[in-house]
RNA sequence: GGUGAGCUGGCCGAGUGGUCGAAGGCACUUCCCUGCUAAGGAAGCAUAUGGGCUUAAACCUGUAUCGAGGGUUCGAAUCCCUCGCUCACCGCCA
């Protein structure tokens, strides 16, 4: 959520830089609920000021053992407008929030301006996609031998789940755990077991919701519903939810495997062959809860979070500078790592790396106490660790061999007992 | 699922209808004293939001907030209802 009070303030400027990220902002209802606003809450505080200092004088006459009558029959008319001009103003505060939560956030100043992915800027370069000498099969093709069994996963839910068995199941299950111990061991991560269900303010918390509500699952649960996260950034974030953290505490780093399940609405005939785009897949994601200077050196730090596993498994890749309009929701500045697939002939995302600034730390109402011990708004940021499931997909189709065998790479060998190739 | 007890400021904790946004303690900030890895004294110290004022801060002032929502009342932390959560015991259970 973007601050009320900038809004007010700089109304034009804001709108100018949320069109840039392709968002129209509703500036003249934003300033019609804002005028009417002004009025009922003016007028609405100064009937509960006059009761207020009424039922101050009749408690203090009552404690002098004096009579209250009359000042009681001067009141007595007050309730029925006070609780229409309540209701009132709560409509209209509602209203005014509503529309806040569907406000992204503004993009940082270093963001490039564009439309699309198609303007989205390449920042650099690691490693050279490998020449082949054979014709390179897609990673289905690739591992379906192996145990990768996309018709299993659809009998038994349907298109985009995907069923793994055998060294297929235990190479996923290898790439989490390099990726799950680096963050760990080398990047100082607290690593975390989460819920995969959260309940709707957690995902307000993190801006999920309102607004996305399409993308997600959920399931009826008491009188209420509760939702699959799409990624634990919404749990590990939300940790902080309505905290004031210590100074000394800060930077909190979190790390957690978790399943990730998105509905995909809207996603209908892309990428619909292979496990690059299902309702369900792995992620390690890594979260950074800090004090706001020191927000954008801990963004870029994260990227090199992100590519040091990418370098491990010796996948090529690039690092993207996301332009203003292809952003996501609650993000100020967005990184994404592309790595190379060779079946495809280019480079794929595998890594969005996100600060989020104070857009979710002000849902949050996540804290620290700054040096004038006020509280202030920490900044949020995220970014995957990676995809476990993309990162299985490149593994296999970079390390393909003309007999169909795919060598290890070494960083996964001690998590595969030592194997240095699938074979068929 | 059942029964019981709880949920108050950064933390602990008092407060069962009226000068309560809330005693006391801890922590923190400033000052004083002391001169030593400590103790004592004084003051300040919840959050959000509106208005005044303002470059801003500070300050003044209104309102709301004592798990959440609703109700009773001139007036609710306090009474009533619903819900959530925590703890204990019982039941069931991977």
């Amino acid at each position: 959520m973007l601050d009320i009070q900038q809004l007010r303030n700089d109304l034009d400027a804001l709108v100018a830089r949320l069109a840039a990220r392709k968002f129209t902002f509703p500036a003249e209802e934003f300033k019609a609920l804002e005028a009417r606003r002004k009025t009922i809450q003016t007028n609405t505080e100064n009937l509960q000021a006059k009761r207020n200092a009424a039922s101050k004088q009749i408690g203090i006459a009552k404690s002098k053992g004096e009579d209250a009558s009359a000042i009681l029959a001067e009141v007595a008319g007050l309730g029925d407008a006070l609780k229409a001009a309540e209701a009132e103003l709560n409509e209209v505060q509602a209203s005014i929030l509503v529309l806040m939560q569907n406000v992204p956030n503004l993009p940082h100043d270093s963001v490039p301006v564009g439309l699309d992915e198609t303007q989205n800027v390449e920042v650099r370069r690691w490693g050279n996609p490998r020449q082949f000498d054979f014709a390179v099969k897609d990673h289905a093709d690739v591992g379906a031998p192996m145990g990768l069994d996309f018709d299993t996963g659809a009998k038994l839910s349907g298109a985009r789940f995907t069923f793994m068995k055998g060294q297929i199941a235990k190479l996923h299950r290898a790439i989490a755990q390099l990726m799950l111990d680096t963050q760990t061991e080398k990047h100082g991560y607290t690593e975390c077991y989460t819920p995969y269900m959260v309940n709707r303010e957690t995902l307000v918390g993190t801006g999920q919701l309102p607004k996305f509500e399409e993308d997600l699952f959920s399931t009826p649960h008491n009188d209420s519903k509760l939702y699959l996260i799409p990624t634990s950034e919404v749990t590990l974030t939300n940790t902080v939810r309505d905290e004031i953290v210590a100074l000394e505490n800060l930077p909190i780093k979190l790390t957690a495997h978790t399943p990730c399940f998105r509905s995909e609405a809207g996603s209908y005939g892309r990428d619909t062959k292979g496990m690059i785009r299902q309702h369900q897949f792995d992620k390690v994601e890594m979260v950074q809860i800090v004090h706001p200077e020191n927000s954008y050196a801990a963004l870029e730090e994260m990227v090199g979070h992100a590519e040091a596993i990418l370098q491990a498994l010796e996948l090529p890749y690039r690092v993207v500078s996301l332009c203003t309009g292809d952003m996501g929701f609650g993000a100020a500045k967005t990184y994404d790592l592309e790595v190379w697939l060779p079946a495809q002939n280019t480079y794929r995302e595998i890594s969005s790396v996100s600060n989020c600034e104070a857009f979710q730390a002000r849902r949050l109402q996540a804290r620290f106490r700054n040096a004038n011990g006020k509280p202030e708004l920490l900044h949020t940021l995220n970014g995957s660790g990676l995809a476990v499931g993309r990162t299985l997909v490149a593994v296999l189709e970079n390390n393909q061999q003309a007999d169909g065998s795919v060598t290890i790479p070494k960083a996964l060998q001690p998590y595969m007992g030592g194997k240095t190739v699938l074979s068929l």
